[in-house]
DNA sequence: TTAAAAAATGTAAGCGCTTGCATTTACTGT
DNA sequence: ACAGTAAATGCAAGCGCTTACATTTTTTAA
């Protein structure tokens, strides 16, 4: 009797099963306020009894939606887009939605033709980082007709939310000049493609600036966006004729990576040297010294752009911008310049 | 003349432009070959001229493929399961294929939730990490007719594509034991729904057993997965009436923690103290001393098993279990035992 | 040349849902 | 009890593709 052994069962069974139409059934599992609750029940008993599970793909024809989610990110590999987008894939889970990730590695070829692939899957909405993007991803947006979110930095252009990283880079700038250091060193991410990079650049400058003071040429490196980065960066700008007494890192992995390149050189931290970053990674406060730095609340990053595609994806119309708050936090690898 | 600014172009639309049928455009695009090189080239030229962009819901509904790999991991904050997943997401993405990150934290009853979800959703594979699942998803997976990959640890009732954990412990564990210590102690993640930590831990008990060793209780503390995790291990196991000369931790965050709390208790890394763990992370390499830990290619890992995934699901039958190779990095982290 | 075989293309029937509209059933007030 | 309204349900037309199968065109071989 083990007849339909491999048969998805369908919503026309789960009606037949139910003795209702198969609108009812549909009702029932995308609507249930407009059924009466012992039809209701009866529907989700044949549902259980079946183990009815829906077909997205079919749904998503009738509708319109996926109830799907698209997130493009430079990568994964990077500490603070994997906590941030896991904590977006939560919330977004425990509303029914999933999250479909891609990363372009910071190629703006890439980015673009998977913001087409994911709008083509039909995502309800689309989350992308920063604001540099090809003008065709930027037109091929303003014609998307479905929600769109900036994250980490913001944009006039498109509803965002971010940091002020010119603001955080400032805050960590003159953390370093407010213990008298005068020669002050850069360690950047790489800045092509990347906003948030350029924007802690100036940052920093803009705080030299009002200290009446510059970032020379010689002082300022940029590097891949890992500790080998910091470590290269370092050595680069110790060797300068006039090396700096403090380095300002575009973020915790390059300044972890200095740190330890500077313990190798035998330079003291932060008698010597004195080196603050941005993020607050786990291992900013595990390291010996601590590393100070700028702490970035990229989970919340996460959750609440997550919170915002609901309220949009389901029609609430929401605040154009939107800047989280960050913090200083002093640890042990900055201190006065030695006289 | 701009008459529906806001109307997607259908394939209907591109047969018209082309002068062929909806069938023939639908061959150019999914099953080129079998349509002659002029008609092609006429139908491209009209999907270029429109933009068309084919609905995936449609695509999916109607030929019961959807290019989407699922993937279930216990969470993307922790450098190993995202490094093998963006392998993974960049390896799927090349092909044409989406993948759908979901993330359990540990809790078996998401990750049934989660699976069920993938399945609904008709994804055309499902990976999955680790041998460790509710009874109720093994079951949903056999019922499944679509390809499903474990990784990270291989289990004879699916595909897998994993580590010989226990043989990765033991190889960690020889080396400790190879340089003459005799006391050893183990800090591993929490067993609880984790092969991989349990795997591990037998694997060192069988590395102490060949040298007629035991782990003692007091020796073995079980530790969240971080660094903090780390820190606490090692203070437990320190304050053992004997401590131990040397640990082992069930990986290089744990690792990495546990050496970070070493030096801050004045414990000289690696005179006083050996240690050892397992992933090769880049901190690992970077901090001072480097430790010392057995490499394992994450991510190979998550490349490989995207290409098993794009094999299976196109139809090829493949291997059953593989191992990956992995191999002992020595750095400073351990040494011959004070004497 | 021409018939047979092969290749290319077209026709149209779904895929499994959702939803506007029509119909039926259940209330309401008198 | 009954018209009038509101609530619940059913009917059936799609959603935009893919793909057997039928038909037409091209190639092959004698």
């Amino acid at each position: 009797m083990l007849a339909a052994m491999d048969h998805r069962i369908t919503i026309e069974e789960v009606a037949r099963e139910a003795g209702v139409s198969t609108a009812t059934v549909s009702r029932v599992l995308s609507n249930p306020g407009v059924v009466r609750i012992s039809t209701r029940e009866l529907v989700l008993a044949a549902v259980r009894k079946l183990d009815y599970q829906p077909d997205a793909a079919a749904r998503a024809l009738a509708s319109g939606r996926t109830h799907t989610v698209g997130c493009v990110i430079p990568t994964l590999d990077h500490a603070i887009f994997a906590r941030s987008t896991q904590a977006m894939q939560t919330t977004l889970a425990q509303a029914g939605y999933q999250l479909l990730v891609a990363s372009h590695e910071y190629d703006p070829v890439t980015e673009f033709e998977l913001v087409r692939a994911l709008q083509q899957r039909g995502v309800d909405s689309l989350v992308l980082v920063g604001t540099d993007h090809a003008p065709r991803l930027w037109k091929a947006l303003s014609l998307w007709r479905k929600p769109t979110l900036l994250t980490w930095s913001c944009d006039p252009r498109l509803p965002s939310l971010g940091f002020d990283n010119e603001g955080a880079a400032r805050m960590a700038t003159e953390h370093l000049l407010g213990l008298g250091h005068r020669r002050i060193g850069v360690i950047s991410g790489l800045t092509s493609h990347n906003d948030r990079a350029r924007s802690r650049i100036e940052g920093a400058r803009q705080a030299l600036a009002l200290a009446n003071l510059t970032l020379p040429p010689g002082l300022l490196s940029e590097q891949a966006f890992n500790m080998e980065g910091g470590r290269l960066g370092l050595r680069k700008l110790m060797s300068a004729r006039q090396p700096p007494t403090a380095i300002f890192c575009g973020n915790d992995l390059l300044a972890v990576g200095a740190m330890l390149e500077a313990q190798r050189m035998n330079l003291k931290i932060p008698e010597q040297l004195s080196i603050c970053g941005i993020d607050d990674l786990e291992i900013s406060g595990a390291i010996n010294p601590g590393l100070t730095t700028v702490s970035l609340p990229t989970q919340d990053l996460g959750r609440i752009a997550a919170q915002y595609m609901l309220s949009a994806i389901s029609g609430e119309v929401i605040a154009a911008q939107s800047l989280l708050p960050f913090e200083l936090v002093i640890r042990g690898s900055t201190a006065v310049p030695a006289s």
